[in-house]
DNA sequence: AATTTCAATGTAAGCGCTTACAAATATCAA
DNA sequence: TTGATATTTGTAAGCGCTTACATTGAAATT
């Protein structure tokens, strides 16, 4: 494995007999180029195996074709689904995908979209809002375009491609309350710098205010995404205060555990308590009871987050933001509170 | 958003007043420039928010410090899982991750291969061994290091970081054989393009033959990675011949499915028909009953083999293969067969 | 036939950085 | 003090590509 000496453009304009320039223009706008000319070029590019220098020409073209992407983490389904669309969409307009995870925390994300930056990321995605202005700042200086998914907020000019967090939880406590759920729990996820899981109590709370439920029968329990933090939260709430009969969770993950503790405790869902989830992952209609939880159309806010930000590197340009409409899926967890 | 006019190292050099090779020098080995001249250096670069241009730096440091990985989804989560750490280890050694999905499809997989290479990966991570013969020899004309995960072989030239597929199945097989268990179905992946998963039958048939149970008693169904395939897949294989006792999955997602689906049969598992899995994802735990399983160190395995590919890079050389033992995760969905 | 227009190609100037080598300065032993 | 050595800095030559601009020759227009 050493170091190998590899064909250059001029190695390749040399044995077509043509000008660099000619070559240059036959790979990227062959258009412009006499078809014949195009096919002399082609197979000298065949017969030395060349391919083009990617430093060289991010330097002279001055762009990378890569585009960033900073998630919590990619070992959560929700973030992998919408990262895989967002993948695919890249790939087939010829941009790569560059990949890094903050754990949900601020100050590694901070790092991780400056190291994509210097990694040659000429565009990112960013998962929801909350985040110093400075990066913001940073990436304006910078001239790079960058979308804010998993969210949405009107009136905003970042460009979000998401939903409405508040307004979709809002509506899924409204479900629970119209059964006749008087006592109400909430297992979220850790709101700190995650404006989505606070948004989606913000959204529970509303709910629970307009139904008249006093403070005292809302009991909320925040808890990590994973299922043994779900359960434990599930089991703080119920000592804690009147037990509640229907449980809304800030994601399925959470909805999962909870269940599953419950009925390891000897509860059953939803005859004793009611249980709902939030994304709609694919095991939620797995499990039993499958789970009553809202729909989120990650495969496809990945695919116009993907769109939108080519566009905007396309452009240079500011693209205005887009709302996806998440739905209710009514499945087995909920049901009307016991008597 | 229009096009920034970005501070270069020159222009760093000028106002700490030195030469462009010191402004380098101070970036790339600090150990290199006197102290003083260091702290000058580094105020001029924060005055002027200077960060190096990516193309510039990889066309003359020839090397973009990118190391990309194809593999056949995010989706799944068995290579979420390692992914996740696989970019976590490059992240703290200075790299940055490049993703492309294959879709389990091998000519796709070329294209992403080459793809990647064309964005600057100057290293690669591929999963499993099944590709044309051509593809290893485009990487090592090139003299990108590659790393083959999710399997192993012993001499091979390829460096794999993985575990025996064959040998991981067989010894579940053999764990189910010696319960009882002598009318056997195996749900696989699909084989085709798939070096893992046909390991992984031919693990089951050896502990087959082995305990010399008869061809008419093994009945083995391929199917896709997803809860119907594996959901119609069982139903296959309740309709033709002999009844299995026990059904043995190529992973985790086919025995969840096939469980899922076996219980909206009425039948029980175990009671009735066990079933064993492979990975032990998270939900594996979850869902009921629990399932009994192959444990993979998937996040061990994403770590080993970002340092073996950093250190293949690092010394232009090749290096050796690492292998890692799954081990059997007794849960509930195993049992002796009924009488 | 002369002029204009346009398509196809060539020329050559960078793009912003790294690094071999040279030069200058500081350090040390004798 | 002097020469030898080590440390720090500067000079300048690329790295391999893209693209503005110039050139050529053929087709279209008058």
């Amino acid at each position: 494995m050493s170091i190998p000496i590899l064909p250059t453009l001029e190695d390749v304009a040399r044995v077509a007999g043509v000008s660099t320039a000619t070559v240059s223009r036959s790979l990227n706008s062959p258009n412009s180029v006499a078809k014949n000319t195009l096919l002399r070029v082609k197979s000298a590019v065949d017969q030395l195996g060349y391919s083009p220098n990617f430093g060289a020409r991010a330097l002279a073209a001055k762009r990378t074709n890569a585009v960033g992407a900073v998630i919590p983490t990619m070992e959560n389904a929700i973030f992998a689904r919408g990262l895989q669309a967002f993948q695919e969409t890249l790939f087939e307009n010829g941009s790569t995908l560059l990949v890094a995870s903050s754990s949900y925390q601020r100050e590694r994300e901070e790092v991780q979209i400056r190291s994509l930056i210097a990694g040659g990321a000429d565009a990112i995605l960013l998962i929801g809002e909350d985040r110093r202005e400075g990066i913001y700042e940073f990436l304006k200086k910078r001239g790079i375009p960058y979308v804010l998914a998993w969210n949405f907020r009107q009136d905003s000019d970042h460009c979000f491609v998401g939903f409405d967090n508040r307004a979709a939880a809002r509506e899924m406590a409204i479900k629970v309350l119209k059964l006749g759920h008087t006592k109400i729990g909430m297992i979220a996820g850790l709101t700190l710098e995650n404006d989505r899981a606070r948004d989606r109590v913000t959204g529970v709370r509303e709910a629970i205010s307009e139904f008249n439920i006093s403070e005292r029968d809302f009991c909320l329990k925040e808890a990590q995404y994973d299922f043994t933090s779900a359960g434990d939260a599930v089991e703080t709430l119920l000592e804690n205060g009147p037990r509640p009969t229907a449980i809304i969770c800030g994601n399925d993950i959470l909805a999962i555990g909870a269940t599953k503790r419950l009925k390891s405790l000897g509860l059953c869902v939803p005859q004793d308590i009611s249980i709902t989830g939030f994304d709609d992952i694919e095991v939620s209609s797995i499990i039993e009871p499958e789970l009553t939880t809202v729909h989120i159309p990650h495969r496809e806010m990945g695919k116009i987050a993907a769109e939108q930000l080519l566009e905007m590197r396309r452009n240079q340009t500011m693209s205005s933001s887009i709302e996806l409409k998440p739905f209710i899926v009514e499945r087995q967890s909920l049901a009307k509170p016991p008597n």
